[in-house]
DNA sequence: CATTTCACCTGGTGGC
DNA sequence: TGCCACCAGGTGAAAT
């Protein structure tokens, strides 16, 4: 279930090896759900489009591209740098659009070589002028696809905020008055964006706060403890590539290390790390919620 | 309007 | 061994 470090582990891997690249061919799968924007308009879109970047907005991909084919290639590394950091005056080097990847629960995003074998469930392959190819695949079909055309849209804008980078006031005020747990607050992606079911339940474990509490009862102190527990927690798993529980893996296929750090997490029967009692799972907003009854109060 | 429930999917699990 | 009911969870739509 890629969150916000699985998200940004693989938006820096995948940005490390085709920002710069031209997309020369790009085919798409019959499945329709995948789709936000039909296949045959990403087709026209992508193809002959360099990629910019590639970064994270909360739990989504964003690759930024350039304007459509024909646009004259910088040499790969001061030309794209310059184009990066150019104010807005000189309006053709912005993206001119982006393809935006949400993963949804399976989802993988990839970057390997049209000769290597296809997985099931593919549902996009583009082919890059490096000779690389960019591959999504999601058994669940829940990922999503969606190509926008700055000239004609919006760009893509997450409604919550990033853990990671929101103050202490502004935080504390995303729960005021509300009523409801505050576990499902953190997954609330219009209040913070990135927080999925592990990280909600490891930040409430190291911040000792029961699942269940009413988010618009904590204390001010509780909140910025959370907040603090949650910045943490979400960069260490950065550092250590993600928590691979089921099927996660970044750009290259490789798994990370901080389901090894998970205290709580599909634990449950297990001693807590800290006081030994054992690990508690309840339902709550309808998802599997783990926590010691000890540490958290 | 805020909050809760449910459907969307497939692969993995466990019962028979 | 094989079949099948059941569950997981991110999100958005529908219900409360």
């Amino acid at each position: 279930m890629p969150e916000l470090p699985e998200v940004e582990t693989i938006a820096r891997g995948v940005n490390d090896r085709v920002k710069g690249d031209l997309i020369t061919e790009a085919w798409f799968g019959s499945h329709s759900e995948p789709f936000k924007t039909p296949p045959a308009q990403q087709t026209d879109g992508l193809e002959g489009r360099r990629i910019v970047a590639v970064h994270r907005t909360g739990k989504h991909l964003v690759c930024e591209l350039g304007p459509p084919s024909g646009a004259p290639l910088p040499n790969h590394g001061s030309a794209l740098k310059d184009a990066l950091n150019t104010p807005l005056d000189a309006s053709q080097d912005l993206p001119a659009a982006q393809w935006i990847v949400h993963l949804g629960m399976t989802g993988r995003l990839l970057v390997t070589f049209p000769s290597n074998p296809v997985a099931a469930h593919t549902h996009a392959r583009l082919r890059l002028a490096s000779g690389r190819e960019l591959r999504f695949v999601d058994p669940r079909r829940f990922g999503r696809l969606e190509f926008r055309d700055l000239a004609h849209t919006a760009a893509f804008a997450a409604a919550g905020a990033d853990p990671l980078t929101i103050g202490k006031d502004e935080f504390a005020s995303l729960f005021r008055g509300r009523r409801l747990a505050i576990k499902a607050a953190l997954l609330n992606q219009e209040l913070l964006t990135g927080v999925g079911n592990i990280y909600a339940d490891e930040s409430l474990f190291h911040a000792g706060i029961r699942p269940r509490t009413m988010a618009g009862r904590l204390t001010r102190p509780r909140l910025e403890k959370l907040r603090l527990a949650l910045c943490e927690v979400l960069e260490h798993s950065i550092r250590l590539g993600g928590s691979s529980v089921s099927d996660y893996v970044d750009a290259d296929g490789v798994r990370g290390f901080y389901q090894l750090e998970h205290c709580v997490y599909l634990r449950t029967g297990q001693p807590c790390r800290c006081c030994h009692s054992p690990i508690r799972r309840i339902l709550v907003a309808g998802r599997g919620t783990h926590y010691c009854p000890s540490c958290q109060r």
